[in-house]
DNA sequence: CGCGCTCCATGATGTGGATCATAGAACTCT
DNA sequence: AGAGTTCTATGATCCACATCATGGAGCGCG
């Protein structure tokens, strides 16, 4: 199962079975805290089942989710590279099972194998530019976010995404209330349609267009 | 010099001077363009006099400066390690002196020296994270976002930051009228005072409780 | 010296989006 | 089936900030 994941693609069979000998699945409920920001980051962790989100929660109780991970990608490999706590908090969104990579498993691999360290590098570099990317969005107006956000996700989901409205928002950085205004506006225009709990795109192109200039 | 820049800290003076020997000295006048968003990233640099911005140009003329080099600090090893061009423009905020080392010295010393490796993944983590913390105050108001980016100066400047109000604004992610006015402010309230051209921080204590929470 | 330029300052007005309030629709659990 | 809960929806109000407009203060330059 780790041969699907990006960062583990180039490792030997040997050292895939010996990764998962020393990693442990872990299941959470919906709703459920995998960590929490500021806690020791002493594991690597990969989805197996379900949706995890990392999310910042702001003062006034807000919350904002940095980024959704779904089955077969990792995450929280700059905490365990840099040995610092981890910055954000990972709650399940979903029913989910987690593969939990202790961080010693993986500094192991780092020391033994330079080809991993150059994927583990490359892993940064991109998640460097994506997080760079987000915050130069800080300036556009909530419907160019919510469009962008709603791009990425198609690149997880395929064209229906099945996220709430709420969830929409937290992740665009904005509330409920006007996602869900600019939402229906798209579907008036018949850009997305949705349903309770998630929204298709039906025009990929026009909202593209939004989210770029 | 380049003993005095974090990355290349632990190279052996062998090291050191051959690298200088393959890098070379450019001088830039105020307001001239170091290289642009886009390019080829053939290089990586560091500042040896005078001070550069990196910055964004978003639509509508606006510009957004996402980070101030100051003598001896580097920049723009991510877009080298990966290869992919660079994500912002540099401009020279003053007159300027930048060493430009060569991607392939750059490279080279990556491939023979493994110490280096490390100190580069940890210049690297340490951006990582900055940039998320950024990122992250994308929802605080003007008045925070204009505490963070005094501090985070008076770490490079002292305690007297020589950069116009329009620069701070940039920084800020603001225009120069409203950060003015909550300069003015912060005058009036004893936190700092300001003169054409600088401003100086007379109370940081009170700043770095405005910053936070 | 006077002209022009950049920088600073402050007032008037406009607006995107947060906040507050309310309510119906759909799903869940007993 | 009924009760509670989550999700969706929409209107009314409010506010931080952008935008527009204008004027003065310091500084360089022909």
């Amino acid at each position: 199962m780790l041969e699907g994941v990006e960062i583990f693609k180039r490792l030997t069979p040997a050292e895939r079975t010996r990764l998962a000998a020393m990693s442990r699945e872990q299941r959470f409920a919906k709703g459920q805290t995998v960590f929490r920001a500021g806690d020791p980051a002493d594991a690597v962790w990969v989805v197996r089942t379900g949706r995890v989100h990392l999310m910042k929660f702001l003062e006034g109780g807000q919350a904002a989710t940095t980024c959704v991970m779904t089955p077969r990608e990792s995450f929280c490999c700059l905490p365990a590279l840099d040995r610092q706590p981890y910055p954000v908090n990972a709650i399940a969104a979903t029913d989910t099972v987690v593969l939990r990579i202790p961080i010693a498993a993986f500094h192991d691999l780092l020391q033994r194998n330079p080809t991993f360290l150059e994927d583990a590098l490359g892993v940064f570099c991109e998640r460097l530019r994506q997080v760079e990317h987000k915050s130069c969005m800080l300036y556009d107006p909530v419907e160019r976010r919510l469009a962008q956000a709603l791009l990425t996700l198609s690149g997880k989901f395929g064209t229906t995404i099945p996220l709430t409205k709420h969830e929409l928002a937290e992740l665009a950085g904005t509330t409920v209330e006007t996602a869900i205004r600019v939402l229906s506006d798209l579907k008036k225009r018949k850009i997305l349609s949705s349903s309770r709990g998630s929204t298709t795109i039906l025009q990929p192109a026009a909202l593209e267009q939004l989210a770029e200039a």
